[in-house]
DNA sequence: CGAATAGTGTCTTTAAGACAGTATCCA
DNA sequence: TGGATACTGTCTTAAAGACACTATTCG
């Protein structure tokens, strides 16, 4: 129930009429407004190692750490819109995977102001990727989540929390292959699982596995690098997303 | 990164200073700000069904139509803090469940103005449960999930989200016991799972299962009611969480 | 033919599911 | 002793895990 109670405060002044609400007597200023952001957590896999991209604040507060690319939502735009919207802004990709990950609203997270931050997290596969030459290079840059520098607010707290949910998922969703290329090797599949539960895996059981859900499509490509055996290139089947 | 970037405008005008922030040049003003409620969906296994607690809106919008309980986060309390205080303003129960669901923020889900709501979900006992008799009783009732009435706002996408989710936590969490007394029967419990997941189980391979994993804990005390054998009571043993 | 990675099959163990009869209490 | 629900065990099937050798390519 969006209802109006009688606890707060008025500290706002009133702005102008929003006709509609207005003509039933409802007065959207009555109360103090907290910001609200969004924050993305984009991850990829790249060099052989789980990373995320995070932006150098050039202004207080953390002045100078690093932190999730994130900023205010606007008024008219959805969550989402909002998240696609931070992600077109440092990067140049589309179509990538996007979900809400949780809402963070501690009063104190931020010095500014009472400050509400909704996380989305983005899965980027390494191919496609190029992050946007942006302002200034040295302030835009890809960490590993298992060695990340000291960051601002409570965003260090977001990262452990998507990383858990990446590896909850990754075992009975299909999102491992969003951080693929289009075609894609079962050894590069595995090594997708091996790099974010941060474990070996038995490479018969594994092939075993993915190959009886069903899922994975053979190309009839292969790719051949090295002085050895070329590999079977496969591509995700979304039709038979049902299993794993 | 929470930065103030420059494409929104300054639609408010300033308020009282807040000191360190206005001392580092940080207007908290300069955005238009959405508002934030907190809704609390409440379910609880009443009467071999599913319920869930829902109010009789009494103004507009959606005058009259059946709504998620729910109100405006303060200024200085957490998300968290501000579900427990509907949870309370509802009922009267303490330490029950509660888990953060998700943010529903969509522009013109509430015709009033822009509202982000940061969904929580709590379980509560059936034991331990009064509604409070609030203003008038006809304006808070139980319903239940398989038999919902016309929702307010985005209300009912919002129900089968928590259900969804409730679904997927009681195969692999303990979320369960939270339905239920701190002593009960394994019929009992078996009730709980075959309510929430609207399918009978097997009473053999149920018990055979959830003994096996040794987080019940056998009080020795038995519950007798109707001309049958009595059940044994057993009680939720945390320590063993990591099982299920 | 040596180096390097791709690719394959069997056995064991564990968990899930199907299935029916005996035990205990009360009236 | 009849009615009602508690309680129990076996067999089958499917999935997970341990484990080692052959195949193919290039230089």
């Amino acid at each position: 129930m969006e209802e109006v109670t009688s606890k707060q405060q008025n500290r706002e002044a009133s702005k102008k009429p929003q006709t509609e609400a207005q003509a039933h007597g409802y007065d959207p200023n009555k109360y103090e407004r907290p910001s609200v952001t969004v924050d993305v957590v984009m991850m990829s896999v790249r060099q052989k190692d789980l990373q995320v991209l995070l932006v150098k604040r050039r202004s207080w507060p953390y002045e100078g750490m690093w932190a999730i690319p994130g900023g205010f939502v606007n008024m008219d735009e959805s969550l989402e819109d909002a998240a696609k919207r931070e992600l077109q802004e440092e990067t140049n990709v589309e179509n990538v995977y996007l979900e809400q990950l949780y809402t963070f609203g501690d009063p104190g997270r931020d010095p500014r102001t009472r400050v509400i931050t909704v996380v989305y997290f983005a899965l980027l596969d390494s191919e496609r990727l190029h992050v946007k030459a942006a302002s200034d290079a040295a302030d835009v840059r890809w960490f590993s989540v298992y060695n990340l520098p000291p960051l601002a607010f409570d965003h260090a707290k977001i990262l452990d929390y998507a990383l858990s949910r990446l590896r909850g998922k990754l075992e009975y969703t299909t999102i491992a292959f969003s951080l693929l290329p289009e075609q894609f090797t079962l050894r590069e599949l595995q090594h997708v699982y091996e790099i974010i539960l941060n474990k070996e895996m038995d490479k018969r059981n594994f092939r075993k596995k993915i190959l009886a859900t069903g899922i994975l499509e053979d190309t009839g490509e292969r790719k051949m690098e090295g002085t050895h055996r070329p590999a079977r290139l496969y591509r995700f089947n979304p039709a038979a997303e049902h299993k794993l």
